[in-house]
DNA sequence: ACAAAAGTGTTGCGGCTACACCCATGA
DNA sequence: TCATGGGTGTAGCCGCAACACTTTTGT
């Protein structure tokens, strides 16, 4: 039975676990909490769910204060609510994960916060229950990855099979096999080659790919079994 | 940057996805809203998250106002949060689904609340964005009896191959070869076969099987692909 | 004997894995 | 010419779908 008035409100805020990819490499923005409790402990960028905003734009505006970036893929995670995970007040958290190029952030943004880019394998003990929200956008992106080409949010425009697998071993924390790799991507017929090569990293050059625009939503196909 | 004082509040709620499955039927328990706006549309069973309790608990205990019963599995779907999703006020809604089998709940209850069981395949329009939250409660359960049996929760201690198979085709919405299907399931060694048979639905008589109780939270390979 | 559900066996296809094997080229 | 990453080909395995076939027993 719901009635609109005599029932308790409660502050709702965001948490964005924040991924940077750069070359092999995916980080989590985390940055020191500014105020008690738990001051100077690492915590994930925040924020209050406003009036007038759903948390879907909340957690774009977090985004954006903290890296200075907007129009970025966000994906709601979980909510968190038990009553007494942060402790001087009771904050139900919607969590949401964006994947970011590390290389495009805006520095100053960052480094005003004091925020800091953790190796993913290297992560610090996190405040409250950040460490569990981690672990579940972690599963979330592993999850997306498995269905849907992830390669121009992190690589850019062009890239190589062998930066997408790259990205794909860092994601799934495991190896594939550069052959086969391939042939799954290609099979699925999302990806067009360009007449363009990569010679920074081979003898040979390896050619540049970049997602077929039309087919972008495709994805039709399962790429990683989870 | 969060701080505890000046941010605004908000309702939060829950809203119930119940599924009850009786014999080879999936249905939706729904309810006539008893106040305005849209007093009388059809909608989940709902009920806002007090102080002292988190979602989950809220959850549960929304489940047991409108269907007496405690101790289910429910799991938690997505947050509706758009700040005009409902007309009168702003309320975020944590969604939650259940799984309960028909025959056990308390009708008394139920019918107290004017609730009403719809088949699945005819469910009617519901109130504000509840179709969307039943559409994304469905794809949830959908993934999850994908990769664990789910058949004690709706099928009860002991059930034969093809009652669970009935159960994976309702959820499924499709049909699946009942050797095939006994193969599978038999193949994930988490079931044992009991000495005792079910002759009500064949001249042969089928075997009834219960969950091994030790290997319930195993379930390590996939059931279905979805 | 027949019908109908329970239960088993067989076969073929498709995807994945592992790995061998070319290719191109700078040092 | 050798090392290195790019790229292609192939053989074996495994899971799944399709479906034939056997079993049991009430009518």
């Amino acid at each position: 039975m719901k009635y609109y008035h005599q029932h308790p409100k409660h502050l709702v805020a965001v948490d964005c676990v924040i991924f940077g990819y750069d070359e092999g490499t995916l980080c989590l923005l985390s940055y020191p909490r500014g105020f008690e409790p738990s001051k100077g402990a690492w915590s994930l960028m925040g924020g209050f769910v406003l009036d007038g905003e759903s948390s879907d734009d909340a957690a774009m505006r977090v985004l954006k204060q903290t890296t200075g970036l907007g129009n970025i893929f966000m994906s709601q995670v979980a909510t968190f609510t038990t009553h007494d995970r942060e402790p001087e007040a009771r904050v139900i958290s919607i969590v949401y994960y964006a994947l970011i190029r590390m290389e495009e952030h805006d520095k100053a943004c960052v480094k005003e916060h004091g925020a800091y880019w953790w190796p993913i394998s290297q992560l610090p003990e996190l405040i409250f229950d950040h460490d569990q929200m981690v672990k579940q956008a972690i599963e979330k992106l592993q999850r997306e990855a498995g269905y849907r080409l992830i390669g121009h949010e992190l690589l850019g425009e062009k890239f190589t099979m062998s930066q997408l697998r790259k990205l794909y071993e860092t994601i799934f924390m495991r190896e594939f096999d550069p052959g086969n790799f391939r042939k799954k991507i290609l099979s699925l017929d999302v990806l067009e080659r360009l007449n363009e090569k990569d010679i920074s990293e081979s003898r040979k050059g390896a050619f540049y790919y970049r997602s077929k625009r039309e087919l972008t939503k495709r994805g039709l196909d399962r790429i990683v079994k989870v």
